[in-house]
RNA sequence: UGCCCGAUAGUGUAAUGGAAGCACAUGUGACUUUGACUCAUAGGGUCCAGGUUCGAACCCUGGUCGGGCAACCA
C-alpha cells in the first residue's frame, strides 16, 4: 500500500493545488459503473486512480452504481461488479449509493430547471432531432416548443412521468444554445420516456435522466470533490457545470483521463459481449478475456494487476500499454508467492533400468527455491518416470538442456542418469528413453563432484496423476485488433488462444483448491481452476515462464 | 472544414525555467539442481519551425501528426 500512496500524477497535483488553496477541505471521490456488463482491466485503471486517490488524502471513495438506463442493465451484474471491487483490494465500506436512490431528487431538478425557463419539453421524432441539432460545422435550429411556457412545459413534463405518452414520442431537454460549436451544449436531451422495469425501482417511473444529467448531480448530491472519468467525456465538462451552475448546488471537478489499453486485446464491454455472445470464449470469466473474473480465473494476481495500474501512471495521453508489462508485474509476483510443483504436459517416456523394479523413493524438495520458510514436499520417483518431450533431443547442441544419446542429466532432486537408448515409432516420434541412473547421486549431486549442467524435471509414472491442463495464450494475433477499420476485430482472434492437454502431475498436486497458484518448474505458472473434481483437479496455466533464449 | 484534447527511447511514464531519469521490452555477459529468479552491462528519446530567456521537454506563436465530439447509451 505504501508504494501506491507515493504514485503521483496531474490528478493529485490538481488536488494538492485545490487543499492548498483552500478550495477543498477534503477529498471525495466515486467509482461510477454502469451494471451492464463485467469489470475488465481498463475498470481497474479507474478503481485504482478513485480509491487509490481517496485512500491518499484520507478521504472518501464511493462505490456508485450509474443505474441510469433500465434496459441495459441487470442484476447479475450488480453481484459480479462489487466482487471485483472487492477483489482488487478496494472497500466502499458504508459508501454504496445508486444512482436510481436519486431519482426522486432528479425530478425536482428537472422541474426546477423548467421553472427558471431552461428547460423544455419537445416532441421532435429521433431524425428530426438529429436534423435540428445540426453538425459540427453547421450550427443546429431552433426546435418548435422551444419558447413553450413554463405552465405547459410543467404540464408536459408531468404527463411524461405519468406515462401519458408512449416510449420515445417526446423528451425533457435543457435550454442552451442550438448554435453552440460544441455539440453538447445545442439542448441536449435529460429525460428520455422508457417503459422498462427498472432492477431497483420497479416501475415507478417510466421516465429515466440521461447521463448528462443524473451524473452531475449524482456527484453533487453526494459532495464527490474530484470526479474522474475518461477522455471522451471532455466535451460533456461544460454541460456537466452548465447544470450544476443553473440548479445552484454544490460544484464537483470533473477531471479526464485517458483509458488503460493493452495490446494483444480488446477493451470495450461492447466487444467483449459480443465475444461472450458468439460463444467466441466461454463466457466473462473465460481465461483469456481481459475481464477481472477472466483474468482471476486465469491466475492472475490481485496485486499484480494493482502494480501495472500503477506503473502505467495516469495522463492525458492515449496510449497502449504493451501487455509485457502487465505479464512482467504477474510474473514477478507468482515467482515471489507460488509453491513450486513438477508437472509433464507432454510425456514421453523414461525407464531407468538399473533401478530395481518395485522399489520407490520420496524425495524432499523445496516449495521455493529462495524461501526456505516455505518448507518442503514429498516426491515419489520409480523406475519409469514422465519427462518432457522437448527434453530429448538427436544431436543436441552443448548448450541444450535435456537427453541426448550418452549424456548425463540430472532428474531434479533425485539422480543424475544417462540416456542409453532411445525408441521411436514408426513416423520416427521418440516414444521412449532408456536409461540408467547413478545410484551414488542421490539427491542430484555427484560425490566425485563432476558438473552437470543440465536439470530436468520429472514425474513418476506410477504415481502421476492424469489431469486436464488448459493452454491459454493471447486472444488475439496482432496488437491491435482494432486498427484496421475496414476489417471485423474477430478475425484476429487467435485459433491457438486455448490449447487442451492431459499433463502428468506430481501427485500433491491432485488436492489442490481451485485458486491456489503453482509454478510448474520450467514449464510456467499455473491455477487450479474452479472447474476441479475431487477425483482430478483442472490446471489453467496463467503463463509461461519468461521466454528464454533460443537454443538450437 | 467547426469545437475540444494530446505529442519525451520500441512501449508506458518522470523531470513543473537549471545535468533528460525510471520501468517493461531488446542485445551482451555472469550465476544457477528451474534456459526461471538474481546480478552486471549496452543501445536507444524531448514532433517541426520560430520566439522569450543567461538557460526551454517545460512559457509564447505558427505548423505537423494523432485522438475525441453529431444515442432518446454511459
Amino acid at each position: 500500500m505504501s508504494e501506491e500512496l507515493k504514485t503521483t500524477n496531474f490528478i493529485h497535483d490538481i488536488i494538492d493545488a485545490d487543499l492548498a488553496s483552500g478550495k477543498r477541505t477534503e477529498v471525495v471521490t466515486r467509482f461510477p459503473p454502469e451494471p451492464n456488463g463485467y469489470l475488465h482491466i481498463g475498470h481497474a485503471k479507474a478503481i485504482c486512480l478513485d480509491f487509490g486517490t481517496a485512500e491518499k488524502y484520507n478521504g472518501k471513495c464511493h462505490l456508485r452504481f450509474d443505474d441510469t438506463n433500465p434496459e441495459a442493465e441487470d442484476e447479475e451484474y450488480v453481484q459480479a461488479i462489487q466482487e471485483d471491487i472487492k477483489w482488487l483490494g478496494f472497500n466502499w465500506g458504508e459508501n454504496l449509493f445508486w444512482a436510481s436512490n436519486y431519482f426522486d431528487a432528479m425530478y425536482e431538478y428537472a422541474v426546477r430547471l423548467i421553472n427558471k425557463g431552461k428547460a423544455y419539453v419537445c416532441e421532435l421524432t429521433q431524425e428530426e432531432f438529429k436534423d435540428y441539432r445540426g453538425a459540427p460545422t453547421e450550427p443546429g435550429k431552433e426546435p418548435p416548443g422551444r419558447d413553450r411556457s413554463i405552465e405547459e412545459n410543467l404540464e408536459l413534463f408531468e404527463k411524461m412521468k405519468n406515462g401519458g405518452f408512449k416510449d420515445g414520442a417526446c423528451v425533457l431537454r435543457v435550454k442552451i444554445d442550438m448554435t453552440s460549436p460544441n455539440l453538447h451544449l445545442r439542448d441536449p436531451a435529460i429525460y428520455r420516456i422508457k417503459t422498462a422495469t427498472h432492477h431497483n425501482t420497479g416501475d415507478k417511473w417510466c421516465i429515466y435522466p440521461m447521463y448528462d444529467f443524473a451524473h452531475c448531480i449524482e456527484d453533487s448530491i453526494e459532495g464527490v470533490t474530484h470526479s474522474m472519468c475518461t477522455l471522451e467525456f471532455e466535451v460533456h465538462r461544460p454541460l456537466y457545470d452548465w447544470i450544476l451552475r443553473e440548479l445552484d448546488v454544490f460544484q464537483p471537478q470533473q477531471i479526464e483521463f485517458s483509458r488503460l489499453n493493452l495490446t494483444y486485446t480488446v477493451m470495450s464491454k461492447r466487444k467483449l459481449l459480443e465475444l461472450v455472445n458468439e460463444k467466441l470464449v466461454n463466457g466473462w470469466d473465460d481465461p483469456r478475456m481481459p475481464t477481472l473474473c477472466g483474468m482471476r480465473r486465469r491466475g492472475f494476481s490481485a496485486e499484480s494487476i494493482r502494480k501495472l495500474c500503477d506503473i502505467v501512471g495516469c495522463t492525458k495521453v492515449e496510449s497502449i500499454s504493451e501487455v509485457e508489462l502487465l505479464e512482467s508485474c504477474v510474473r514477478d509476483n507468482l515467482n515471489e508467492n507460488s509453491l513450486r510443483a513438477m508437472a509433464v504436459v507432454d510425456p514421453i517416456k523414461v525407464v531407468i533400468e538399473n533401478y530395481p523394479d518395485e522399489l520407490e523413493e520420496e524425495f524432499e524438495l523445496p516449495n521455493h527455491p529462495q524461501k526456505e520458510e516455505k518448507g518442503k514436499r514429498t516426491v515419489p520417483f520409480s523406475r519409469e518416470l514422465w519427462i518432457e518431450r522437448t527434453d530429448y533431443k538427436d544431436d543436441a547442441p552443448n548448450k541444450f538442456k535435456g537427453f541426448t544419446l550418452g549424456r548425463e542429466v540430472r532428474l531434479r532432486g533425485a539422480y543424475l542418469a544417462t540416456c542409453n537408448e532411445v525408441i521411436k515409432d514408426a513416423d520416427g516420434e521418440v516414444t521412449e528413453l532408456r536409461c540408467t541412473y547413478d545410484p551414488e547421486t542421490k539427491g542430484g549431486s555427484a560425490p566425485d563432484g563432476r558438473k552437470v549442467k543440465s536439470t530436468i524435471h520429472w514425474v513418476s509414472a506410477k504415481h502421476a496423476v492424469d489431469t486436464e491442463v488448459r493452454l491459454y495464450d493471447r486472444l488475439f494475433t496482432v496488437e491491435n485488433p482494432l486498427a484496421d477499420k475496414e476489417a471485423d476485430f474477430k478475425d484476429f482472434l487467435n485459433p491457438e488462444s486455448l490449447q487442451l492437454i492431459t499433463a502428468k502431475l506430481e501427485p500433491g498436486l491432485a488436492k489442490a483448491k481451485p485458486g491456489t497458484r503453482f509454478q510448474f518448474e520450467r514449464v510456467g505458472y499455473f491455477c487450479a481452476d474452479k472447474d476441479s473434481t475431487e477425483e482430478a483437479p483442472v490446471f489453467n496455466r496463467t503463463l509461461t515462464l519468461r521466454a528464454p533464449k533460443k537454443v538450437m
